[in-house]
DNA sequence: CTTATTAGGACACATAAAAGACATATAACC
DNA sequence: GGTTATATGTCTTTTATGTGTCCTAATAAG
């Protein structure tokens, strides 16, 4: 699966052309103009990625901010047209990682957006790091599970995933959500084939499994 | 109230980094270079957080993570030498939440603790949209209600239930009421289906079922 | 005390998810 | 290029869970 990111930005013009330099660079693009749908999106989505206009109707980017911290630590980039101090500390305060004074060059703005993926994934996954639950290793570098000593071999989709449910513990997801996040957007088959992945992974997490809780009527939830 | 961490580290120049970055950071930090007095220190503070090395004279990181966990379930960082260390993860007993092998960036160590103890905070307290009362929290997002710290869950239209009772609190909600909200204006049945899902909920409200008076004659009232 | 109304329990029915079987797609190999 | 193995997705059956109805006991109102 590639990166995933989701651009709120109001003015059409340079929504469209952000837009288009992200695709070029093999990124998946979720647009919306206005702040509330952007948390809906997000919701949906999960992105790895969130770049925020400061100044949109309604709800502006530092709302948006502060509602997407609510959720999770996901990388922020904030677009400004004022360059003070003030907003800069502001959006700081409230969780965005960094800050890109309008105008600027979609060059540049995907240049710092992979920049900072790379620096969030390391921080998610370094080399050599794993994440443990009960017995349980993932490798996040083997993509490998590890159950009491023994290795488990995982599949491409188990392995995502099971690293999606894990970096979203206690969250409950939705099938759309996982469906959006780990198949991506063009999928259009059945959301059922989650439940099929699910029941797949519990079965390869034997003792463990229990981490995955079912959500009925919604969806799914590590714990 | 700012986050306390302990740090047990033999090697004087690394634990002293360390330390440097988590007070810039805004942690309290707790040192010390061995695992015997690490339990003393744990039970003197119980830290936030707890961040230890594997190899140390005397009393490794194994023991001590055995030691800790028979206390509380408070998250653990393992520092692991190089993935040498992979093969004696194999067979030990787990309970770490994370392992970081050496060399690692203390920024990327840091990291690393904030996003684990959010996870842990969002456990034990969940933000988002909540609406509370006496002991009982509802997490609008998660659909669940927690009880003196206990997960119950609540089915789909007990939620919507709960959710419609909290939004109208102190006001008399007659079943006609309540069916045209929670079931919809083309629900057809018996009205005293409310009964029956007003009692369930009870039950799960358990010493805060009193919250919700029986109208007789009318309905039900959330106070 | 009588009647109206609700609570509680038992049960039937509806819906959602798990399990299993199978078909198709993808990748690896010869 | 054809063959095999593996992974993925769909379909059907089984199981679990949620929902709604009915009946009886308890409780409140008149």
């Amino acid at each position: 699966m590639g990166k995933t990111v989701l651009l709120v930005e109001d003015e059409v013009r340079i929504r469209e052309v952000v837009a288009d330099y992200f695709k070029q660079d093999g990124w998946e693009v979720y647009e919306t103009d206005n702040g509330s749908s952007a948390i809906d999106w997000y919701d949906a989505v999960y992105p790895d990625l969130v770049i925020l206009d400061i100044m949109m109707p309604q709800m502006d980017g530092f709302a948006v901010t502060r509602q997407v911290r609510k959720r999770s630590g996901v990388p922020i980039i904030l677009l400004t047209a004022r360059s003070s101090d003030d907003d800069k500390i502001h959006g700081f305060e409230l969780g965005a990682d960094e800050y890109v004074t309008k105008p600027f060059s979609p060059k540049v703005l995907v240049a710092r957006a992979n920049s900072l993926m790379k620096r969030a994934t390391e921080h998610y996954l370094p080399t050599g790091h794993m994440i443990s639950f009960g017995q349980a290793i993932v490798n996040m570098k083997s993509h490998q599970l590890q159950l009491e000593g023994k290795q488990v071999e995982l599949t491409p989709k188990e392995y995502e995933l099971l690293v999606f449910l894990l970096h979203h513990k206690n969250n409950v997801l939705s099938r759309e959500a996982i469906l959006n996040h780990v198949w991506g957007l063009d999928f259009d088959g059945d959301s059922r084939v989650v439940d099929t992945h699910i029941k797949k992974l519990r079965a390869k997490l034997s003792c463990e499994s229990h981490h995955i809780k079912t959500v009925i009527g919604t969806g799914y939830k590590f714990e």
